[in-house]
DNA sequence: CTCGGTGCAAAGAGTTTGCAATCCG
DNA sequence: CGGATTGCAAACTCTTTGCACCGAG
């Protein structure tokens, strides 16, 4: 019995209601397709996968709903150097994890070792900086930027 | 004009030089521009400042200014959330710092609270992922996401 | 039935590129 | 002098918006 599957634990019909919003068959396209993925995709990269799970599904949707997703803190925007915004679910499979950011070829890799000094180390920094510059935190970003493996 | 007199230490013209590049009355205004600030420019702000030191600048010339200082490694590009990048100096008279980002306003602000602590977890985290993945650092980058005290 | 949601086409905005003239070294 | 650099305008690309229609609840 696995767990984290889609459909069964993560009620979406319910966040998006509690936000005032509606689940429609084209959000649920583009949930999908960032559940099935481990990469950082492109709006465009998602429009082409959603439509071959729902035909009907447009850019603009896909925009707009990654839009709202943002908002309601479930998906983050992420910035890999080309000029597109690249996506990833707030929670998914991979867990917390940070990046390694090729300024080559753009290609970002997931790292989650090491990472719980990190973060503990962070939420230290989270409830000080909070206080002094009296500054709501809701998540944090950690990248190292350099050349890649391929890239050498 | 005296050439070169870019604040006594950087000598510009040598780091150019470095890379085959030549220095020019555009390159020098740019980085003037980013030397007399302390905020995180666009592309278009310094475009604006830089023709007030030498009026003939074109904004072409700033984006490809940023972009050979970007390859360089003087500037580091940050992404603050509305669509236009922005950018600092990497060796700037604030010192090294990380960034508090309101989603809202998408102000950036700085701070070098604490980092000492954090710079040196991150020297190790480092050493032990350009290891593992291969990957050589050249520099990192920490924010933390939230609501700043203006925005509430 | 009521709004929120949608697709399409067109607009918008930031950034890049082609090219002839210009300037650095 | 020779190649790097520049400004301008046009081209590009990603993203947003206006609008009439659709559909979830």
């Amino acid at each position: 019995m696995g767990r984290g599957n889609c459909h069964g634990q993560e009620n979406w019909h319910g966040k998006f209601h509690g936000f005032g919003c509606r689940m429609t068959a084209g959000r649920e396209a583009v949930i999908t397709v960032l559940q099935g993925t481990k990469d950082h995709l492109s709006a465009d990269e998602i429009f082409i996968k959603a439509r071959r799970i729902n035909p009907d599904v447009g850019l603009t949707t896909v925009y707009r709903t990654l839009e709202r997703l943002s908002e309601m803190g479930e998906v983050h925007s992420l910035d890999s150097g080309d000029k597109r915004a690249r996506f990833e679910l707030a929670n998914n499979e991979k867990g917390h994890h940070h990046h390694l950011v090729c300024t080559k070829c753009n290609r970002m890799i997931d790292y989650d070792d090491f990472i719980d000094d990190e973060v503990k180390l962070l939420q230290e920094s989270e409830k000080k900086l909070s206080k002094k510059y009296d500054f709501t935190i809701n998540s944090h970003l950690i990248q190292f930027y350099g050349i890649c493996d391929n890239c050498k």
